[in-house]
DNA sequence: CAAACGTGGCC
DNA sequence: TGGCCAAGTTT
């Protein structure tokens, strides 16, 4: 087994060598920009994160101007990139650190800890990339990485080999150089220790891999057990009047939550016809959606209790909507 | 602790 | 084409 010094001083220099280092979030890395990068990535590919990154720095500068802002802006900004709720903790976390720090951020890990949205993978990476200070990090980059260089067994979101994990993160990460280091780590994950066809040949740790040196390269880290997903029938409400369409704001919490969308309905219409539809494949079931419309515009098309607006076609752009109800109306409106 | 929570890209 | 994967957190 690699010793933390040995491991911590091959990390750093393949860093300085093969490591990214011009992602938008390094320059400058201030802690507001720490922590919104760091949500955004939440589950999302650096390349997708980018254009959000930009548009959301350019738009809410500093922590201010996000607890300021409106949470329709926030969804609007944040549209498309998925995990709504990260938007919206994104914002409980601007108004919470303005209210309980004075806008500053804490520096200690269990009070970064505690602002809305960043778990402990997050408060580490803040703390490590922010503050260049000791701060363990356990992503799928790091977990792919142990498992196979330490032989890790067992389906890592087990609570058994998710303790090992962050022993092991704990155990080795450094007391300084760490925004270099847990920048290592991370591309070490995302560029070379791959979930599919890893370039071991290329990798630093070759001579001390457990999983390379016993043929489990592509055993580990060990798959969890697939589920098979249900399917569920949604039904949207098309009302179109001239050029502007019908739209109610979503609920809190559930699929889309905050986001403005074409009114789902609890069942099939009875007096409507059928316009369309689409499938479309969450994380956790498929939906097979269908669209609906009146041939005569009621006059109460309020469902008590939500939000609602006519919005015109062209102001589409600037409103929150789910990435298929978008693309069904853009197909459609024409 | 299992389930909820999005979307786009890749092979 | 369909399953898998991506800088996880919350409930």
């Amino acid at each position: 087994m690699i010793q933390p010094k040995n491991f911590v001083k091959t990390v750093l220099s393949w860093q300085a060598a093969h490591g990214r280092h011009q992602l938008p979030w390094q320059h400058p890395a201030t802690p507001y920009r720490v922590l919104v990068s760091e949500i955004m990535l939440q589950q999302t590919q650096v390349a997708t994160v980018i254009p959000y990154f930009e548009r959301w720095m350019t738009r809410f500068p500093t922590l201010q101007s996000l607890a300021d802002a409106s949470e329709d802006e926030v969804m609007a900004l944040w549209q498309g990139l998925g995990y709504y709720s990260r938007a919206r903790n994104l914002q409980k976390a601007a108004r919470f650190l303005v209210d309980t720090y004075n806008g500053e951020f804490p520096q200690e890990l269990t009070d970064i800890q505690s602002i809305p949205g960043v778990g402990r993978y997050t408060a580490g990476a803040i703390k490590s990339f922010a503050y260049d200070e000791y701060g363990p990090i356990v992503d799928g980059n790091v977990r792919r990485l142990f498992c196979r260089l330490f032989g890790v067994e067992g389906v890592p979101s087990t609570s058994k080999v998710d303790k090992a994990l962050w022993q092991l993160a704990e155990d080795y990460t450094p007391n300084q150089n760490n925004r270099r280091f847990a920048q290592g780590l991370l591309d070490l994950g995302a560029t070379l220790c791959t979930a599919r066809n890893p370039k071991c040949t290329e990798c630093p740790f070759a001579d001390h891999c457990v999983a390379l040196h016993t043929g489990r390269v592509s055993e580990l880290p060990t798959a969890k057990p697939k589920k098979t997903i249900p399917k569920r029938t949604g039904h949207f409400l098309w009302l179109q009047k001239d050029s502007e369409l019908y739209l109610e704001k979503r609920p809190e919490h559930g699929i889309w939550a905050s986001l403005w969308s074409l009114p789902e309905l609890g069942e099939a219409p009875t007096n409507a016809t059928l316009k369309g539809s689409f499938q479309h494949t969450f994380s956790h079931y498929k939906l097979d959606a269908k669209i609906w419309t009146l041939t005569t515009i009621p006059n109460d098309t309020v469902a008590e209790g939500k939000a609602d607006k006519w919005a015109a076609f062209d102001d589409l752009t600037d409103i929150g909507l789910p990435a298929p109800i978008r693309k069904y109306i853009e197909q459609h409106s024409r």
